[in-house]
RNA sequence: GCGGAAUUGGUGAAGUGGUUAACACGCUAGAUUGUGGCUCUAGUAUGCAUGGGUUCGAUUCCCAUAUUUCGCCCCA
């Protein structure tokens, strides 16, 4: 038995309902704050991961699918869905507009090993704004994945908040951590050893080191913040509150990608037996991307959402989505000698907008009604040798359980009329 | 990349080094030859992830591989 790659899913029945759905809703919420919908290659060239994301991140180390074609390009299957809508943004020159708001919903492609949460192909969808550097627009993305949460009704969740500063904050304050952290380099686990020149920042929300004494006293991001970066940071919180929402600053959090400036947030699941996978969603502001990519310097924000860990946190909270399977009518045959009919109106009616099935493994009568049963079917229509020769259909209505005689040029309004929304 | 635990019909699962692999759901047929949902009866794995090995004999013990799952790291 051939079995599925490590790390991917098949999707169908339920979970493909749940996705169905959740894709309709963050379209519906999408319009509401008018964003526009995109699509970009599953594969891209791998630099713009590499420069986009950053080459000393894990995720370009020792977690991207790169390979290389038959005209010996090197590729890696998208593993995040910012960078690559950034070169879209660049190759189709859509500066030339003032803003540009996007959203998504695609796979990514990770090389890691799986478990509960994570995967090596999972769906993820994300809001981008391209072009302004408005404060309002940091607290309205951070909104964005609220609003989800509570249209669905999730309650167990936790937004955490921080700011990195612009590029200047954040020279300054990367010095002060490679000062700092130096003397004690020996005492740091061995992969913040080489975080320490690369990329100190993530020394700070290190899982390893986090309770070792040298942890507590590091110098705090707010002391290096210049006033720019301090104000814009004030005004964020602001127009978080005005979004009337639940936020933390946490001051360790620093993300794991480096393009990020400025506002970075997390929003995790806060329930009770969930996973160690428990970040549903991460994003901010990431002004100086675009200009690492060679575009014009453009300021820029969003968010990505693992929708497998959403559905996960739904059925933490016993929340269903998605509305139960119904069919308008299923048709049911006495013999085979009713089927050419049989197919004849299955036409008819599906082509007036009803959805309708019939069996097609020969069951008896009982079998037949099951199976009606099984789809929810609102009618069943009987056809038998009497149906067919005078043209008066035997209609039952599965809710009212009552039977009619209609003729068959009547069905259509008599269906019309009855099944409603 | 590192560590732990798993893998038995369509599904949830029990079980054992030795003739017929429990139970439940589902499915099929019948009781009920044009009316389902309830009930009753019968049927439903020549095989226990795959490939090797140990053994007189392996689904059971050992090894490898694949997948799943729970952690670490990291992330969505």
């Amino acid at each position: 038995m051939i079995q599925k790659p490590k790390g991917t899913q098949d999707i169908y029945g339920k979970k493909a309902k749940t996705i169905k759905y959740l894709e309709k809703l963050i379209e519906s919420v999408a319009e509401k704050y008018n964003f526009s919908y995109s699509r970009t290659p599953v594969f891209e060239r791998s630099e713009v991961f590499h420069r986009g994301v950053g080459d000393t991140t894990d995720i370009v180390t020792k977690e991207t699918y790169d390979f290389i074609d038959r005209g010996n390009r090197q590729m890696t299957l998208r593993p995040e869905g910012t960078a690559a809508l950034v070169r879209c943004f660049l190759e189709n020159k859509l500066y030339s507009e003032n803003i540009n708001k996007f959203w998504y919903f695609e796979p990514m492609f990770r090389y890691e090993r799986p478990q509960s949460g994570r995967f090596r192909e999972h769906y993820q969808f994300g809001f981008e704004v391209f072009g302004s550097n408005d404060p309002m627009l940091d607290a309205e993305i951070i909104s964005i994945p609220v609003t989800i949460y509570k249209l669905l009704g999730l309650k167990g969740i936790k937004v955490n908040v921080n700011t990195l500063g612009d590029a200047e904050s954040r020279k300054n304050y990367r010095i002060a951590l490679i000062n700092y952290f130096k003397p004690y380099i020996n005492d740091l686990c061995d992969d913040c050893k080489q975080r320490l020149e690369k990329n100190p920042l993530r020394i700070l929300d290190c899982k390893v080191d986090c309770e070792k004494e040298i942890m507590k006293n590091i110098p705090k991001m707010s002391d290096y913040l210049n006033d720019e970066s301090k104000v814009f940071f004030e005004s964020v919180k602001k127009y978080l509150d005005a979004y009337e929402i639940n936020y933390e600053v946490k001051d360790t959090l620093v993300r794991g990608l480096d393009y990020y400036t400025h506002t970075v947030f997390e929003v995790e699941a806060d329930i009770k037996g969930f996973g160690a996978q428990n970040v549903l969603c991460g994003g901010g502001r990431y002004n100086s991307l675009i200009k690492t990519l060679d575009g014009p310097d453009t300021p820029a924000l969003g968010f990505g959402m693992g929708v497998e860990r959403l559905m996960n946190a739904l059925e933490a909270e016993e929340i269903v989505v998605g509305d139960k399977k119904t069919l308008d009518c299923f048709i049911i045959t006495i013999s085979d000698n009713e089927k050419t009919y049989a197919a004849k109106l299955l036409y008819d009616l599906r082509i007036n907008g009803f959805s309708v099935d019939a069996d097609y493994l020969s069951k008896n009568l009982k079998g037949q009604f099951k199976e009606a049963d099984k789809y929810n079917s609102k009618f069943i229509i009987i056809l038998g040798e009497e149906e067919v020769k005078t043209g008066m259909l035997t209609v039952k209505d599965m809710i009212l359980k009552e039977e009619n005689k209609i003729y068959k040029e009547e069905i259509i309004d008599f269906l019309d009329m009855n099944v409603g929304d």
